[in-house]
Parts: structure tokens; C-alpha cells; sequence
DNA sequence: ACTCCATACTCGGATTCCGATATAACGAAT
DNA sequence: ATTCGTTATATCGGAATCCGAGTATGGAGT
């Protein structure tokens, strides 16, 4: 049962942006705006239309799923979100893909070493 | 005399495949989209809608310049691309960004042996 | 003559982006 | 108790982008 994750790449950046924010652990939607800017050193913001409109695709699409609060002390105006199974095979399939595009860029660049 | 590629990154996936081809050597716009769905094993294709869109972007913003065709002999109707100098650096930065996605969700994903 | 491919390009509808804005609850300080 | 900055969700609508269908043409092969 193989699942056609082709018909959904590439993703955008928006939405690489968000699965990659939720990899690491379940976010509600402002925190995965304040993650995304971290892991982007500030450099990628995401805003709040850009969010909800990606959020609301990733969830018809059953990328992400909704989570119940994980406790009743928690700020209950939080919604949270994570990837499901199929999200995180499609996050995989897509960071796979663009190693390729690294790879095949750094065959034809003068990479200089990273800047601080 | 830094330049601020900043604003123009993230990149769009059909920009980033577009300077991807032409790191490799200047081509025409119809070898623009042979070249990226063979990069892309055919994953990837370049309508012209898209492609058109993108390079006028691209020579407006001169990332990509237009160039005279190399041989008398050539299809006239064909005409050249290339990456500019800053259109190069733009490139390598956000390949350098990539390379950092690519690093980040490996901490939190199990990437399986690509496949065939 | 016909068909297929190469090549450039336009058009318009669909999709996506994305900041401004609205709304309101929370925490801390006064 | 009031105020203030932050946390938090969400919508709206114009702008930007995507993207396939279509138009046009010339050359090569059969």
C-alpha cells in the first residue's frame, strides 16, 4: 500500500514550514509561528493568514490532525495540532527530495562557508 | 557590500528549480523545463504558464539575464538564459538554508533508505 | 501532405500568500 | 480592580503566484 506522496510535493515553504515546526513535538498555532521564526532565525515569519490558511489544507488533506489539550491546566483557548502518520512519511519523502536538490545544486556552486 | 538576498528567500520551488537548471549552464526556456523534470526524475514539471511567469520575474529582479545565442547555426527562435552574478550568490544562500531545513528535520525524523 | 517535436508565448481561472484587523483571555503590575 | 503587554484564534480581501489549455510557427521525418 504504497501512498502517492508525489501529488502533494513540493510543498510550500509555508507548509514545509509548519510540518517541519510540528516535527519536533505538538504545537498549537501560535506556537508554531514563534518556531517556525526560531528555527528560521528570524529570517521566515510566518503570519497568521498564511498559518490558518496552510493549517486548515494540512487538516482536510489528514496531513495534521487536531489534539485534545493535554491538560486541563493548559491554556484553554489553545488548539493543538500534530502530524499524523501520513504527514510525517510525507515530510520524509519531502526532506529526502530536497537533499537531492542540495545535492545537485552543490555540483554546480561554489558553496562559501556559512556566515554567522 | 552585503547584498540582502534575504528578501528574496524562501525561494519558490519553481523559482529555486528554474536557477537550478541554469547553475549547470545557460539554456532556453524550453530547455529550462526538459532540464528540471529531468532533475526531478519527472516529479516535477514546469508548465509554461509557470515557467514564463517565473523568468520575466526573475529578469526583472536580475537574477537571470538574457543572453545572445552562441552559434549562428542555433534555432533561432531559442532564446538564453543565464544565472547573474548575484542571481549565483542568491542561489548558494538558499541552498545553505536548505541544507539547514534538511538538518533540522533529520534531528526528528527517521529518513528511510531512499527509494528506487 | 501529414504528423510529431521543438520552441516561444498568452490568457484567465484557481490557488495561495499574507498583512491588517478583530476579538478576547491570560499574567503581571500598579 | 484596572490596565497593559502578550498569548491566542480567526477572518477578510487584495495581491501575487500557479499552471494548464491554447495559439503560433518551423523543421524533420514518413
Amino acid at each position: 500500500m504504497k501512498q502517492d506522496f508525489d501529488q502533494f510535493l513540493p510543498l510550500s515553504a509555508a507548509a514545509l514550514h509548519i510540518l517541519l515546526a510540528l516535527a519536533s513535538e505538538d504545537r498549537h498555532g501560535y506556537g508554531i509561528m514563534r518556531e517556525v521564526a526560531r528555527q528560521s532565525d528570524g529570517r521566515y515569519k510566518l503570519g497568521p493568514g498564511t498559518l490558518y490558511d496552510n493549517l486548515q489544507k494540512l487538516l482536510e488533506q489528514c496531513i495534521v490532525e487536531e489534539r485534545s489539550p493535554r491538560s486541563p491546566d493548559d491554556d484553554p483557548r489553545r488548539r493543538y495540532y500534530r502530524l499524523s502518520r501520513f504527514g510525517r512519511g510525507l515530510l520524509s519523502t519531502e526532506i529526502a527530495r530536497l537533499e537531492g536538490v542540495v545535492r545537485e545544486a552543490k555540483l554546480h556552486l561554489h558553496i562559501r562557508p556559512e556566515r554567522a
